[in-house]
DNA sequence: ATGATATTTGACACCGGTGTCATAATGTCA
DNA sequence: TGACATTATGACACCGGTGTCAAATATCAT
């Protein structure tokens, strides 16, 4: 099988090697003819470009990196299958790159990932879309990056991301609404941006109701399952306990329902329990969580594939976009 | 910020662009003065070498690929982790291809996707790995790959896998040495290697222990929650029901324990489930469920690395490992 | 000191594409 | 038909490294 390049193509269709690379990129001021024909030597031969040819000429590497510390295994493919499908959509290739965002390597880790693998654009996901840090270092860098799920305020760069505070203050709605009174909270990651959006659609929502807000209802968490368990000893462990309880994830949501369960408390009809993100266990358990469903993919996706149009074309405007999150109710909350 | 190429690196320690290569890979030929005298200018002028370029010369990407088509988020992601650790040691990067192993476009798919990225080899993760025609396509393909958890007799490829069979086969001897006699079993995916050996783990270890196989106490399953669910519903009604149920991974039990529990079961009391895995659900659901662990992690750790030596050096002694899986106990099982 | 051998070094082509620019072919209009 | 604008094409350098091979230098035995 012997290797078909531009060199064998020009020559096989008697044309020179500058006339197929523009048929193969599609410039214009190449007649019909002469297209016609490379296309079909193309084809005789099975042509495919070197990518990492025209990576070299071009300086491109048409791969996107994928930064992420998330302890949400969900979070982390849902994220990778919606970029995955932005980059396929334009030919482009997808690196993952998990790293931890504390510790004063983070800007040599990424510089590192830089410099040995030219991508030729990154998107940031929580939390580093929220590093105020990494993105300054990122802009002296010159290299094109799109937020998602990001609270920074940056008109000049791209980002997606879903009504966190919304999401919040619908779910703690819908527990008011049940007749709860006492709903306990359990924050997230304070690296997150996500995590003060949450309590505050959380806040708002009581202070619509006219509901007191009590400071000991609410406990720190980081989204890992671990810290829900602590959290959950805590409010489980108040007296009088709070009829419900929303978790900041479905994580933490789960492990309050553990908990919950192995003290003998009938869930829902002792305490409601929700969380947030629908992830695959909050449909996993029972009762089953009532939660809040974030356009992860779709987020995603779109951040990607504007990163690509703006690494294609620079000029092009700057993409901001918030989407909606949905209300998810299932067994896990009740009126009391 | 000026761009550092390998000419600039040797115009400025005086030398060829040529001995600059030797030292940047560190070849042989080169006196100690003239070594140094370079390596001080690579500090001085802070070059990377540009990896596209390498890779255009050597022919050669740096990127392994990684290929899977699982519906267990956190089985992938723990894949990933493990190629992830490996490719990093080497300087490697990772490329995540998920894709379907029914369908005729596989072969397809694969090829384009060998042809738009040139890997520098792939790993193949179940069902992939198993998968007799895409290991045939690769052999044609010239390219380099290493199988994870594949049951396939090959001895010309790289292999790591877990000892699937013993481990359903300790896991059964839990079961039974717990007084379980009538014991059902979910079946995992067809596709995939593992399902048969966990199967056989449980015949052999009912078999050694004097218990009939009965096959009305065998589902099928996928792997999958939801048939899982339809399973559970199979097996929970049958009459006498059993007082076990081993199904092939942990989402799978969890669906059992689900239903268990929307049916007003007691588990363990009433009925002991065990899953397969340790999946982080096994842990986030009460009761915690009695399952296997498999080094996953460190299967594709050793896959990947064993990898990258054969694809820098091919007369490499071609690597075969069998991991030990082990089992965890949790309150899911217990006596009856 | 001399020739023989081993080590170090660099010139140059090459990997497979793309960008620049000059030139050739074609089209337009008076 | 000639003068000029426009479109099509190719020669050649270049991207930033590596491989080959010959030349230059160092080492060694006699």
């Amino acid at each position: 099988m012997k290797k078909v390049t531009i060199n064998s193509v020009a020559e096989y269709a008697g044309v020179s090697k500058k006339t197929v690379s523009r048929v193969l990129n599609n410039e214009p001021n190449v007649s019909p003819a002469t297209r016609e024909k490379v296309l079909k030597v193309f084809k005789e031969l099975d042509y495919k470009p070197n990518p990492i040819a025209r990576g070299l000429a071009r300086n491109k590497s048409f791969i996107i990196g994928c930064l992420y510390d998330n302890p949400s295994k969900s979070y982390i493919t849902r994220v990778q299958s919606g970029a995955l499908e932005a980059c396929h959509k334009f030919n482009y290739n997808l690196l993952i790159h998990p790293c931890e965002l504390r510790g004063t390597e983070l800007i040599e880790n990424v510089g590192q990932l830089l410099t040995t693998s030219r991508l030729d654009g990154l998107v940031l996901t929580p939390p580093f879309s929220d590093s105020q840090e990494l993105i300054d270092y990122l802009k002296t860098q010159d290299i094109p990056y799109a937020r998602v799920a990001s609270a920074i305020q940056d008109d000049s760069s791209i980002s997606v991301r879903s009504n966190d505070e919304q999401g919040a203050f619908e779910l703690t709605e819908h527990l008011i609404s049940l007749g709860h009174k006492e709903i306990a909270f359990i924050k997230g990651h304070p690296d997150h941006s996500a995590t003060e959006k949450r309590f505050s659609g959380y806040r708002n929502a009581l202070s619509k109701h006219g509901i007191d807000f009590n400071s000991h209802l609410v406990a720190e968490g980081n989204f890992s399952y671990h810290s829900g368990a602590d959290s959950a000893k805590e409010i489980l462990d108040l007296d009088p306990m709070p009829t419900a309880v929303f978790a900041s994830n479905d994580y933490m949501a789960a492990a309050v329902l553990k908990l919950a369960t192995q003290r003998q408390l009938k869930v829902p009809e002792d305490i409601s329990i929700a969380g947030f993100d629908n992830a695959p266990i909050a449909r996993h358990i029972w009762p089953g969580l009532t939660t809040i469903a974030q356009p992860v993919e779709e987020m995603t996706r779109q951040a990607v594939e504007q990163l690509i149009m703006q690494i294609s074309d620079p000029s092009t405007e700057v993409y901001q976009k918030v989407l909606e999150a949905k209300l998810i109710t299932r067994e896990s909350t009740a009126s009391r």
